[in-house]
DNA sequence: TATGAATGAGCTTTCATTCAT
DNA sequence: CATGAATGAAAGCTCATTCAT
């Protein structure tokens, strides 16, 4: 389940030097892209680094990607768009609860993103869509959308078979994808500063969201608390 | 409530052009860089162009902010910090019930962050924390920590109180602060992709992470008590 | 009368180093242009090596011009539209005969012409139009066909006039510009081939152009020669 | 008469394809040079190019011609000096009037040249001579001279057999081939480029060129109009 | 012999920062 | 103080040529 036993610097075995490598040639490219993409950001990748990286020269890596957004691209594509797949057709055969679906997908993506570096995709396009509108659009039809619909999919289940409440289903994705988000996105801007008070465990994390998600989730024996979610008149009495 | 009282090129009237120039320079300067940087990024903002909005030369700029750096941290300090500072403070304060401090403060938040800008300048950092370290742990220190101190001083009392469960506290902030990242960052990141399937509202979103958030943390003898959180009746009136 | 007064590196007199170089930066780094284009050619002129040759580094030329394209338009517009300018003025103001003002005419472009560099920019044109489609279509829109309207008004003054007999005006022109332009071009490729047999002196070529034409082109009392511009049925008899 | 039966990608008929491709090998790979390097000139033609439209690999062209100035040479060789040598015979062959021969030679040029590609061959000369001296000297050798020393012979003969008066031969020849050269480069220039007032139809521009020439050549009856080719007196009163 | 992967110098253009005026 | 001319280190990308297979 783990998507990176990509070790880093070749590692096949067959013949001879050349013809080995040049099989190998576009993963190694696109691993030593994907971690420094994720390092440094789109922009701030250097092509001729990335080359480097894999052992090779700058020319060699445009012939395998004409430009550094095709590049890009590639990554996205080898690392997010196929698990996002995976992920689609397991949700459509499930057979369990929903909420053990729902942990497993969870649970799934955190280990496949946190597994190194597909985190600092997101960040990337995060960070970069506004100077990169390409790139914002491709990661929007082969990313966002894609996770969009499966976890809306998954709601929807859960409502149908009556397991959830009748929550607004997208709303409700979006709040259900904030922390694990939030979680990868800050281990990935801020790991190297070293803060303990603002250290984050992820597992323990992904415990306290499943466990207060899925109490707002499940069909209610929450108690009562009258007025809760009124819109307390001391709100608006800030000067 | 608003953030961003900052007319766009200048503003005010008295006397000598010049003199009253020079005095909202600085201002005038961080109103430019905080536009400009939340539109682009820290690096792929050009230091002219700050200077050209503001109505300066680069020259000008640089004799303000001695370096682009500086100019970020001052953004920084002008737009988040104080806002902070006035958050813990309300905090302490507060005397009603803390699930209605909780609503505010959240609300403030987004409003504030939600002001057009602010929302940017935690994208920036997410991006770019790995490429300036100084940046980071100047944010780090000037912002998340502080932060993190306010909502988790929020949570504490709200289980000292006996209002909330005795959820762990660091890992519910987390979890409380996910969603509404997701929203500001997804806004200006992918605003202006027009996709609409995944459009999100924010007031929506908002109230459904409140009710989830909120049934998980109530001190839920877990009694079944059916319309817990209904917000408006229409939310609830779905069963 | 001569074009290129143009010493090669600054030269002027006045005040602070920084103040002169900078009122006298756009000449300076359209001569180096000049000069490069000419000798290598547009494609293959470094920007680097004007900015060298300049004094200034390549920043600089940057900041004049935005582009080696704008560069090279500056260069065409500085050296070539003035003069075609002037020449149309001359033509029209002229109150002589048309032999003497087609003579003038000629005598004045072999001149400027020649005077070391222009004409180089007719081989780059013809060189890399292709290339760079744009500007030939600027230097068609620019030099080409300025020039020739110029000359088709100059023929047809002669023939209005009586001058010269009624030869088809566009073609003429095409005639009479051939041999000027081989001189030209000529010189400028292959001056450095040294090949006496082959070698050219402008102004003997010119003279005998002259003279052929003028004795085409004059009302002719000549003698029919008969089939004089027939087809002649031997053409087509090749082996 | 046509000097390209080249098809243009493979041609015959008979057996073994990869026997047959060998021996056609270097015509083809010289098909598409010529019309790569007429199209783009000879920095701009990337070898590859040139390889790909004979159907061959990159490195089966370099192993035929080992640089991409050997395969400009093969070239110029096969495409011109063949035609020259033909040319040459045929003007010491002629036995009719040198008017006619004058004529024929020259319609014959222009065929050859305008049957679509030879003209690019002259535009890429003019071109880049400059940056390619050890070019620039093989083709003064290989077809400017040779072609200069049939067009003198001819003229020679002309005023030998008393046909045209005695004009300075190397300049006539100069001026002869100006307009032909003319036509040929602008049209490869400047083709694209759709300004109607400035284009040229070769066939009437060479009838007219021819009609001047002649007139201007031919032992002239004309009249003595005093003195024609004197340097007018107003010439040099310009300012 | 043919292939095409690999190289790396070289090109245009950008931008933070400096400093003479 | 303010200006903006000048700098020069990078960065993305291209292509002639080589050479292992």
């Amino acid at each position: 389940m783990s998507l990176n036993p990509l070790s880093n610097k070749v590692s096949s075995s067959r013949a001879g030097t050349r013809q080995r490598r040049k099989e190998a040639r576009p993963q190694e490219l696109l691993d030593a892209a994907l971690t420094l993409f994720v390092e440094r950001g789109f922009a701030a990748t250097r092509s001729e680094e990335v080359a480097a990286r894999a052992g090779v020269s700058k020319g060699t890596l445009y012939r395998y990607y004409p430009s550094k957004e095709d590049l890009f691209k590639a990554v996205v594509r080898e690392n997010l768009s196929v698990h996002i797949e995976d992920s689609a057709v397991q949700v459509a055969n499930f057979t369990g609860s929903s909420v053990d679906l729902l942990r497993q997908v969870m649970n799934d993506w955190l280990c496949e993103v946190g597994d190194r570096n597909l985190g600092g995709i997101c960040k990337i396009m995060l960070a970069e869509a506004g100077n990169f509108p390409e790139l914002a659009q491709f990661y929007m039809t082969e990313v966002i959308a894609p996770t969009n619909d499966l976890l809306c999919a998954l709601i929807r289940r859960g409502i149908e078979r009556g397991e959830f409440r009748e929550v607004p289903v997208a709303e409700t994705v979006t709040v259900l994808i904030g922390p694990m988000l939030h979680m990868v996105l800050f281990e990935h801007a801020f790991g190297a500063c070293k803060i303990q008070e603002v250290q984050i465990d992820p597992a323990s994390v992904m415990a306290v969201h499943l466990d207060l998600l899925l109490r707002g989730l499940l069909s209610s024996p929450v108690a009562p608390t009258t007025d809760l979610a009124a819109p307390s008149p001391s709100l608006s009495s800030r000067s």
